[in-house]
RNA sequence: GGUCCCUUCGUCUAGCGGUCUAGGACGUCGCCCUUUCACGGCGAAAACACGGGUUCGAUUCCCGUAGGGAUCACCA
């Protein structure tokens, strides 16, 4: 992975221009909320014609893995957040991290700490007892007795007196005292930086002008802010935004949806456009506009249009936007997209008959599908080799019909001169009509016989469609086992 | 527990002091279309958490209460 090193920003002057990113920590996929993250990042930069960067914040070596990287990387490029630049990953900047910790010790404002890890739990543990905040108490902060040959981490040398405002551009301004907020640790004992001194040194680096990310980090922003301002470094605008909730109002946990993107383009069978629609009105609207185009949102994105409130991911909308999509989505493209599904039910690679009837039939099929699951399952029967499987509610249609119906029926079908819907349709409206039966009578037999279950596209349709001999056949092989059970019985 | 944040139909939201008999979407229910299932069309039920203020007037502003959430590491 090349990891580039960006040149410290000019520290004096804002930036005209905007610069939004995304900073996942690579343990895991590309789940839901962080893509959420991501889209209002991109939106945001494109909107002001700025810039939206990718940063892999990789600094725990023990839970950060190259599967993780890939996926998330993977989950963008499938929802087109496409991200400026080179990707940063931030181990690689440890050093310039570790600097930038040095320069603020040289400074007076951080300072060594040699409370050992033991010593620091037994403080928490004696807060606890006395119902303290569990907060660092600067035993080290003005001490110079520095003993030799012991580790110690660098600590900032938080400001105690007064408080600090964000004016955050979807909470609005948000003020906590620090003395609530204790001396955090910069430098791990062993050399390494801390994600608060990481992230705070790398969007500096990387030029940020907007932090737009989860609601969870805007008590980190304090502290952040503590350390952009013992830098003198230009403080960036930031943007909290409120976490995705699951049905039941928690936190979202992988019981309720919060998995891998991958699982909802694989799993799901959803489709990007859509994915980003629903991800995009979650937490964000603009009036009564529901379906929205990238460039639509674009153009309309703002941080004012951000809700203050979490909201709970609702898997039935999801779903009717993706059937939304899906009905307006280019025929060719749905095909290529079920193939595989199709496929692997099939047991055979799709050949280019199988496409062609997928393709003439599509415009149908996409109408009674939310999903390219349900796609692929209502495309099945078209694929099949006689005799195509039968399912109950259709074994019943036939048994309850009868071999002398169906048998009258075939024979109509058979007399048609074009087997086209039309005539096919007319043969049987006039069977219909000439035994005082309903058309529903002629068609449920039918349709059972042909696709193997109660509902389908248009019978009719479908008889065009899979041709005079397959279909005639089909419905002889109904019949030879209609009559076979009736012999039986 | 400390600190911080949030609160309009079941859900996502519109509303930014009078336009609210609170609008749209998903879901639910009913009707229409119809050979089935969908799609589509029409319609219905469904919300301003509660209590105080401020104001001529609060869904909109302020304060409490309740409920929910986030966060308190040498994790990110």
């Amino acid at each position: 992975m090349g990891a580039s090193q960006p040149a410290p920003a000019d520290t004096t002057t804002p930036a005209a221009r905007v610069v939004t990113r995304f900073a996942p920590s690579p343990t895991g996929f590309l789940h839901i909320g962080g893509a959420r993250t991501a889209l209002f990042n991109l939106l945001f930069a494109r909107h002001h014609g700025g810039e939206f960067r990718l940063r892999i914040e990789d600094t725990d070596r023990a839970r950060s893995t190259d599967a993780a990287i890939a996926a998330i990387l993977d989950g963008m490029t499938w929802l087109g957040l496409d991200w400026d630049g080179e990707v940063v990953y931030q181990f690689a900047r440890a050093a310039r991290h570790a600097e930038v910790a040095h320069q603020l010790l040289a400074a007076g404002h951080a300072y060594r700490c040699y409370a050992t890890p033991a010593e620091l739990e037994a403080l928490r543990e004696a807060q606890r007892a006395a119902k303290q905040p569990m907060r660092y108490d600067g035993r080290w902060r003005d001490r110079t007795d520095w003993p030799n040959d012991q580790p110690y981490v660098i600590r900032l040398k938080a400001p105690r007196e007064g408080q600090v405002t964000i004016e955050d551009r979807v909470q609005g301004p948000v003020t906590v005292a620090n003395a609530e907020l204790d001396d955090m640790v910069l430098l791990r004992s062993d050399g390494t930086p801390t994600y608060m001194l990481a992230v705070v040194v790398d969007d500096h680096d990387m030029g940020v002008t907007h932090v737009i990310r989860g609601d969870d980090h805007l008590n980190n922003a304090f502290r952040q802010l503590a350390l952009i301002r013992a830098m003198g470094w230009q403080e960036p605008v930031y943007a909290h935004i409120p976490l995705i909730h699951g049905s039941d109002g928690a936190k979202l946990s992988k019981r309720h949806g919060a998995l891998g993107v991958d699982a909802y383009r694989d799993e799901m069978g959803l489709l990007p456009e859509a994915v980003e629609n629903y991800l995009l009105r979650l937490g964000w609207g603009h009036g009564d506009d529901e379906i929205i185009s990238r460039a639509q949102a674009t153009e309309w994105f703002d941080l004012a249009g951000v809700g203050r409130g979490p909201a709970r991911f609702d898997m039935k909308k999801l779903e009717s936007v993706n059937g939304h999509y899906l009905r307006s989505s280019d025929d060719a493209r749905l095909v290529t997209l079920i193939a595989p599904r199709l496929a692997a039910a099939l047991g055979r690679a799709l050949g280019a008959a199988d496409q062609d009837i997928l393709q003439r039939s599509m415009a149908e099929l996409k109408k009674r599908a939310s999903n390219l699951n349900d796609l692929a399952s209502g495309a099945l029967f078209y694929l099949r080799s006689r005799p195509i499987p039968m399912d109950d509610a259709a074994a019943k249609l036939l048994a309850s019909a009868g071999p002398d119906l169906v048998l009258a029926a075939r024979d109509a079908l058979a007399a048609a001169g074009d087997w086209t819907a039309a005539a096919l349709e007319a043969e049987a409206r006039r069977l219909a009509e000439a035994r005082q039966w309903k058309l529903g009578q002629v068609a449920q037999p039918l349709r059972a016989a042909v696709t193997g279950a109660a509902q389908s596209p248009g019978l009719f349709d479908v008889l065009a469609t899979l041709g005079r001999e397959e279909s005639l056949g089909r419905i002889d092989d109904a019949l030879g086992t209609m009559t076979r059970e009736g012999a039986t019985a």
